[in-house]
DNA sequence: AGCTGCCCTTGCATAATTGCACAGGATAAC
DNA sequence: GTTATCCTGTGCAATTATGCAAGGGCAGCT
């Protein structure tokens, strides 16, 4: 008879392309061709009889079928999904690969270093990061283990509060060399887009009235520009105190933290290779409190001492 | 990192080969050659890294691993399935093919020339008929539609009694020349298995204390052996009486009867195809009434006369 | 208006998957 | 004990799926 789902495989790709609109997007999040993909779509298509897709002249759009497709389909890829992580959970090797998502201040500046002595102590795993300030879920496998700043994790995660990020003012030398004194106020600031609303709230806080000259979409990036001399930002001890061009200007409130969350899924937790990185990764983000918490390049050596 | 299911397609061949138990068993269930189910399954399990069977002479076992496995494959099945019936629910045309399952004594007596009309009448409708007396899964999509005998459907299936099966007794011409009299209970008989447990409890309650010499597993069976002489058999009208090898020998009581259920899933019947099949043999099998019970062959006709 | 970058679609070559044929082992039936 | 039938497993050829390269369309930017 007609109209079944003969490849389940094929539902795969359809939510990848019903999730990004695109045969292109699709391709790239499945990581194969753009027309691999097609043919794929048209296949499955043809075989249910259906359409899924409204075909744009930018991509493509769902059906009210592919709609319903598209609901019973999510089911699957969390059955799915789920059933890859009951398998991993059970793994027991100290092998293997984990891939550990974190944002790109943190896997530039501070994870680095703790991943290469990870690997040095576990040589039979392997790290895959993967860099970016979108939240990769979990829940979904496109990630194992996440390193995560905020105030508090996502429900259906497991892990604990690693640490603590302290932010303190900074500057390049150029910067401050040219600019004018001690008011704060009157400095040219790089802030931080409505993404990192905690941080926009607590600088406006900290600097009522001040509107950041710059305004960036990462810290990583913010740090570059006050490397470049764009004028101060609000940086974590942490990562801007490693840094020679830049010199910590001031210290800010002590709320002006964010707390460091190293997280998994609860079904994961208990694979061995994933359980050694997160004991790994805890116990060295503990010994790096002094630093994290801007204890080291410290109290009092700020060009501007806190009023 | 590792541990996911890659292709979801190779649930659908791991299900098969936890439901058979064999390579091969899998291989006639899907369609394909046993040696793709041997690499397919073979790679599924390197890609997770768990052993989901262990290798038998004999065939294929579960491990503990494999169990947590199939209890997720059967519900994706489920959705997969659900997903399958929603398209083909939607389904306006006339055209495609329709599954259609039934036992083989409807099979071979009554249903090839109410098909052969139907066909002439929707000559874009496809039929595919399996013969079995396994019950097939109509949730599975492993038919569309089903003929069967008994006195209530299943609970999940949508349908109607189609017509009633009113048996009597039947023997060849050849057997009863050479047997004696007219008292039932001194021939030899014909009767079924322990699977057909309605047709045995009437036969016990009609002639208690008979044993019959030959028990079949199908009614076309006990048919086929009552035209070779081999007994007096229960049968019903509307297909014995189309025999010309066989006579009507006498009456059985009036509840001495079976129900004829067209069924279907409930998704499906809005289905056109379906819908058209359905609404045919209901009309086809109404207007058949008088054969299938037994009274055009019938009353007053037999050699021994109902007591 | 022209250019750039994104998109979809298609033909051909390559890679991967599948089927075929065969071999060997185990079990059941005779 | 022998034979038949089932099973799994493997090498090679055939088939199918995929990637690559190219072309065309459209929207946005200069």
């Amino acid at each position: 008879m007609n109209a079944q789902v003969g490849n389940w495989d094929d539902l795969r790709l359809f939510l990848a392309v019903a999730r990004s609109g695109t045969l292109s997007g699709a391709a790239r999040a499945l990581g194969v061709n753009h027309s691999t993909v097609f043919r794929r779509i048209g296949a499955f298509e043809d075989g249910l009889g259906v359409r899924l897709f409204e075909r744009l002249p930018n991509g493509y759009l769902l059906t009210p079928a592919g709609e319903e497709m598209q609901a019973g389909a999510l089911r699957v890829e969390d059955e799915i999904a789920g059933l890859s992580r009951m398998v991993t959970g059970q793994d027991l090797r100290l092998s293997g690969t984990v891939r550990v998502t974190t944002i790109d201040m943190l896997a530039f500046g501070l994870l680095p270093r703790h991943l290469a002595s990870f690997r040095k102590a576990y040589p039979g795993i392997e790290i895959e990061l993967v860099v970016g300030n979108a939240t990769l879920s979990l829940s979904r496998r496109e990630a194992d283990v996440a390193l995560r700043v905020g105030n508090e994790p996502p429900e259906s995660l497991v892990g604990r509060r690693a640490g603590r990020l302290v932010f303190a003012v900074y500057g390049s030398a150029d910067y401050y060399d040219s600019h004018i004194g001690p008011d704060l106020a009157q400095h040219d600031w790089i802030g931080f887009d409505a993404e990192h609303a905690a941080l926009v709230r607590r600088f406006t806080s900290f600097l009522p009235g001040v509107t950041p000259a710059l305004r960036a979409n990462s810290v990583a990036a913010a740090l570059a520009a006050a490397k470049a001399g764009l004028g101060l930002a609000p940086l974590p001890c942490g990562i801007a105190d490693l840094e020679p061009d830049l010199a910590r200007v001031a210290p800010l409130p002590d709320d002006f933290t964010l707390d460091l969350w190293l997280l998994t899924h609860e079904d994961l937790r208990r694979t061995a290779r994933i359980r050694a990185l997160l004991d790994f990764l805890a116990d060295a983000l503990l010994k790096e409190a002094p630093l994290l918490e801007g204890r080291l390049g410290g109290d009092g050596a700020e060009i501007i001492s806190a009023p």
